[in-house]
DNA sequence: CGGTATCCCGGCCGATACTG
DNA sequence: CAGTATCGGCCGGGATACCG
């Protein structure tokens, strides 16, 4: 009974992400995901190396770090540089989708930021009902 | 007027959503959770009942529609609206800001969706190179 | 430096039952 | 209809150790 199913040879807009089975629903999940989403913000900027982006993304580990990654570069978001060099070095960078994608990602993250002291009021006054006087 | 301007003399923006004690990180992530931006995109189209809301957003769980429903009306972005009558009504609705932050992440949304192909195809080129020799 | 492998805990989340 | 209460599994994700 699942009407899941995308066919491969229509492709005007097969993909519904309110469906939980699209495959749109995974990708999107890996962007706005806790990291994926500050990880590609990160790399907006331009290239950064692993330890870069770690310090950069506050609180990432090193194995989340490295499967966020790994999700963005399969899903072609970032584009993975490794210089066969000792000691070795990696580049992480943003191909052209990605670029897209992070741009709409920091547009809401800028924009959210700029309204936050309309959502910190909303919470006192939330918490205050609650609360009772 | 806008609130980068807080303190010449300390950073530009107060907000900054790659620290990790930062508020406007949590407000993000119920935004971008894994239920609050499809809630979102739901209501954007109007206001939407409990259950209707539960349809529509498909595979979330009654306990997870409540929570999340909570989450984004503390954060202001959501307006709940019952009715005391029997059997009880109850519509959910966006508020303005609600409005504003559904709008950028449908764009982000559709934008995915438009390039899934893309998508698709980069892992079929990321999983051929691990697996296929 | 740039990772992977392993262990393990907290809490996310679904299922179920119950209330008003 | 519109939720809350409770239980339990599972897995996200941190800590640590180890490899090229």
């Amino acid at each position: 009974m699942t009407i899941t199913q995308v066919d491969a040879e229509d492709h005007a807009l097969p993909f519904n992400v309110f469906a939980k089975a699209c495959p749109s629903r995974g990708t999107l999940e890996h962007i706005t995901g806790r990291w994926g989403g500050l990880t590609l913000g990160a790399l907006y900027e331009g290239s950064l190396r692993f330890n870069e982006l770690r310090r950069r993304v506050d609180g990432v580990s090193e194995k989340m770090l490295s499967q966020t990654l790994h999700a963005l570069e399969r899903d072609g978001l970032v584009h993975r540089e490794a210089q066969p060099t000792n000691p070795p070095r990696v580049d992480y960078e943003l191909t052209p989708l990605g670029r897209e994608v992070a741009e709409r990602l920091l547009g809401l993250i800028h924009h959210l930021e700029s309204r936050m002291d309309d959502v910190l009021a909303a919470r006192e006054a939330y918490d205050g009902m609650r609360g009772g006087v």
